[in-house]
DNA sequence: AGCGCGGCTTTTC
DNA sequence: CGAAAAGCCGCGC
């Protein structure tokens, strides 16, 4: 268990955020040891094969925008999720200061 | 503020 | 099996 893949381990940080908090991609790459990897962070989530134990809704750009959103209803159904769990959104960016989820057990 | 380019992994033919 | 394309970014100018 511990030659997991890039992938392997971006689905594991990101199911490691709670509720009411986000992480970016730019962070999770760097945590991988792969600072330039934001894209395929990005590539990875979108290819989900995890959606019920990787919140991928709660992963959203390094400048506090929401990004894209892989799914039936779009950026919109992520929104509304992050709004759900307590996050605030204020004119479509959130405020990674308030929000930002640091304490990954890397 | 907006545009373009770069670097990484995964997936599919 | 090998190669090619794509992707929910990040940064700089």
């Amino acid at each position: 268990m511990k030659k997991r893949s890039f992938a392997e381990q971006v689905y594991n940080l990101t199911s490691q955020v709670p509720k009411g908090k986000v992480t970016t991609y730019g962070a999770i790459a760097k945590k991988l040891r792969r600072p330039q990897a934001s894209r395929a962070v990005g590539r990875i989530l979108g290819a989900n094969p995890h959606p019920i134990v990787v919140p991928c809704h709660r992963v959203v750009k390094s400048d506090g925008g929401l990004g894209g959103y892989t799914s039936p209803r779009g950026i919109r159904m992520k929104i509304e999720l992050l709004t759900g769990e307590g996050v605030e959104i204020g004119d479509g960016k959130i405020d990674l200061s308030r929000f930002l989820f640091r304490d990954f057990a890397l």
